[in-house]
DNA sequence: AACCCCGTTTGGTGATACCGAACAAGACCT
DNA sequence: AGGTCTTGTTCGGTATCACCAAACGGGGTT
């Protein structure tokens, strides 16, 4: 019997497959971290194989411990903070953008972000914090549905049709919130609404009692590299200061997109 | 000939010991990312292990590639940008302490931090970028020396005498910038004052042209969890408005520390 | 004091990570 | 345009090593 041999196992290290799984359990590990035990579990491997894994992370800095013996955690290392940044800082983006990013949330008094393109999914490379208690959603680096979220509809807007079809071709129209577009003509009409309004509305489309407001961001070739996006509960905003709010991003959209040339 | 078996080569997984190396030589490529070729040579195996690991990594998001054929070019992906995140967010420092942050930088117009001490490290795991356009060191995740940096010092100013030379003892106190602090009995001088002052100074002790000041941050036990720093040119911070900037720098790790429960 | 459960260690073996060499296809120069 | 060089990609064989099972030893709890 000879073993089926996936093709996409062509080109594949099992063993750092496997250490790549570790990483991965260890991330949602959370902040008190993992035990070796624990590890091995989750991954399905023995426990001297997450061991080893473990200990070839901790010597370079990918894993940290606390405690020893018995009540030995493991959970990621610093070098990961290290790395990340040097990824979100590799765009250049991410560099113009923050200070115009930290402004709007002071304006608007709500958390805004700053996304890219990848691979037809929105990803968050910065992020500022509002002044409100509620932290939404504040993950970096997360692949999000173009079609459910402000920041991905932002970009969307900026592609004709024919691309538009193409990536949710890809990805589908998965419901994510009680108002998610599942259809394809809507989201096509309401990403030309987008285009003439030059902002993005999300409205419980991703998650319920939640709406973004997002625009995209443009280089000099005209091209979207970006978008930004303002984040608030339902219940803070009220249907005309949507509006008021949607021209502000839009503004900011329009000053990142002059610093890098565009327009 | 047994070949020497290190007793460092214990619990080590050769491969992804490779593939970190790989990992970290993509971290130096830089924005326009590295070829095969590059990866190979730069980390010393052969191109096909070089493509079998970039390839596992790239299945997994863990390196990006663009092109194809002859100019292909890897970069590290947006996972590192999801762990890098899930590892700043997870001391729960993070979380308290960006909205302050944000508020000193805005107040103070200069650029700030916030560090942790990591095996008598200093790391930065948030950063405020001021308005000023030069940009100064804005890495994170990077171990910074103890003794040359005010986010250190104000760090160390925290342990008794004993615990100082025992870090110090581990580290050294290598020469950094013009005025970098080489003597123990200097440097322990300078901590003392440091803790009366409530805030410490960084006059050049780690670039040249540069000064920052820095202040603790302690948790409700007492013990110290971090500390925040500002960063200046040389030139923008006359001797009058250090007292000034520090007393803000104080003022703003106080707060932090009272909403961890400290003091 | 005996038990249990954890992290750590060890040894053996079957799988596999590594290399060298060959192939194909753009890029560059003449 | 043609030739040549370099690059990414593919393939096969072998010595290596990643993996597992089982044993060890030490805290904490009963």
């Amino acid at each position: 019997m000879t073993p089926n041999t996936d093709n996409a196992d062509k080109y594949r290290v099992k063993s750092l497959d496997h250490a790549l799984d570790v990483v991965e359990a260890l991330a949602h590990g959370g902040r008190e971290g993992l035990a070796v035990t624990e590890v091995a579990t989750t991954v399905g491997m023995s426990k001297s194989s997450a061991y080893s894994i473990l200990q070839t992370l901790l010597r370079r800095g990918f894993v940290a411990s606390q405690g020893t013996g018995p009540t030995r955690r493991y959970r990621l290392g610093l070098s990961f903070a290290y790395l990340g940044d040097q990824v979100t800082s590799q765009t250049g983006l991410r560099e113009i953008a923050m200070p115009y990013l930290e402004e709007l949330t002071r304006v608007a008094g709500l958390t805004s972000r700053l996304a890219i393109f990848d691979e037809g999914y929105a990803v968050a490379i910065g992020r500022i914090d509002g002044p409100g208690t509620i932290r939404i959603a504040p993950f970096l680096g997360r692949r999000e549905l173009p079609h459910a979220t402000a920041i991905g509809k932002a970009m969307l807007a900026t592609l004709d049709d024919e691309e538009v079809r193409a990536i949710i071709g890809a990805i589908g129209l998965p419901a994510r919130g009680p108002n998610t577009i599942v259809d394809i003509d809507t989201l096509l009409h309401d990403l030309h609404r987008t285009a003439e309004r030059g902002y993005a509305i999300d409205d419980e489309e991703d998650t319920a009692g939640v709406v973004c407001i997002g625009a995209s961001v443009l280089d000099r070739t005209g091209t979207c590299v970006g978008a930004i996006s303002v984040t608030a509960l339902k219940h803070e905003m009220r249907a005309d200061s949507a509006a008021e709010i949607g021209a502000l991003v839009r503004r900011y959209a329009g000053t990142i997109t002059t610093e890098l040339g565009g327009r």
